[in-house]
DNA sequence: ACCTGAACACCGTTCAAGT
DNA sequence: ACCTGAACACCGTTCAAGT
């Protein structure tokens, strides 16, 4: 059972950090996030082990975030606009938050949070994915990780002029959307990725990280 | 004219700054680029401003060798395998150097060789475009532009990746590719970024980075 | 003219001292 | 049980002292 005030703390922190990063991406210091919350630099380490560790809490929410989104697109009528509005919202995360980008491309899926909400979004981006080809909406050798990291790869297409042009994510994911579409379909040269593939890449972010600290010792 | 010793110590660094980046991308230290260049961390700073200013030199070297690919590749027989062969030169940028990708995402175009370089990019993606466009193995709407972001973004797709699946990215530039034939298009929601789009983001950059020092006094 | 390494202001992280 | 701020090892950058 929490301290009344240190379950306050955390959320502040938490608050404060959530602002921050989207404002200034990953590179703020704690130092400004526990000036923003109101609490000693030394407190937000009471309350997340690392700056890595904080910044996984909050990718995680975002990312369930999208989740839940996904899910409540499996019911909709047209598959094919359900597939796209899914990744539209995929996008405006990228788009509303700085760090976002950064973390997705840098995060290690070794923290349990972000490897369960990762898989969350796996789950259900098949789920969709699914619906659209069976639609015939889409060709058919897309698979559920391709789209996840298809939207991922729109936004971070637009991010250089994201300041000023703030909607041209959309022109990429559209023009990524019509090359999913059956018409133009070719034989691709390499097969979409496994689950296996993203867990034995999380291992190897995991064990990359671990090298970097020992050396700097 | 330089002397002797410091014309040979500029080169080390450069050649130690390259390859250091591209292993450990941008995070490393100046203190292991002189170790590795066998000269004093101070001389790396008479030689370079700044951190970003070497980076800046480096990434602009990377940019000119595909502007002189992209080049060669105007005179091909088949435009539309010219095109795709470009793309595919820049992805291998990416693919080869960690520091690459980050750079792309961040770094300001305020740096005359970094614009210098970019431009000409720019220019010999248009020449390379507009063949292709005319001989109708593209969609009309698609521009050099387009085509420099998207190329960008089938490396950032399959970076998460590129340890464990290192040629995934040649399944998304083919993905992309083929939504840039003309069988799937249809009317994309924004117009294509334009030169001065270009121009204003990197002003943007080059004020808030100043912001930013500022802040820090 | 250039090289060097000590010094500075920052950063993330730790921890003894408080309540 | 948690908060605090001083202390530590790192970082990029500066600069007086050397050659």
């Amino acid at each position: 059972m929490p301290r009344a005030d240190a379950a306050r703390n955390r959320r502040s922190v938490l608050d404060a950090a959530s602002a921050e990063l989207a404002a200034h991406g990953l590179d703020v210091s704690i130092a400004r996030i526990a000036a923003r919350a109101g609490v000693a630099k030394g407190t937000v380490f009471n309350h997340f082990p690392s700056k890595e560790d904080l910044v996984a809490e909050i990718f995680g929410d975002r990312v369930a975030g999208l989740v839940a989104v996904g899910e409540d697109l499996r019911d909709a009528v047209d598959p094919g606009s359900a597939l796209l509005r899914f990744m539209t919202a995929g996008i405006e995360l990228h788009a509303n938050d700085r760090s976002f980008c950064e973390a997705a491309a840098s995060i290690s899926r070794a923290d349990p949070r972000v490897r369960n909400a990762s898989e969350g979004l796996a789950q259900v981006a098949e789920d969709l994915t699914g619906r659209a080809r069976r639609a015939g909406v889409i060709r058919d050798d897309v698979t559920g990780h391709d789209i996840v990291l298809l939207f991922n790869a729109a936004a971070q297409a637009a991010a250089p002029l994201g300041d000023t042009v703030p909607d041209l994510w959309r022109r990429y994911l559209h023009l990524i959307f019509d090359g999913l579409r059956p018409e133009a379909a070719r034989q691709l040269p390499v097969a979409a990725p496994t689950t296996e593939d993203f867990n034995t890449a999380a291992r190897h972010a995991q064990a990359s990280t671990r090298d970097q600290r020992t050396r700097n010792r």
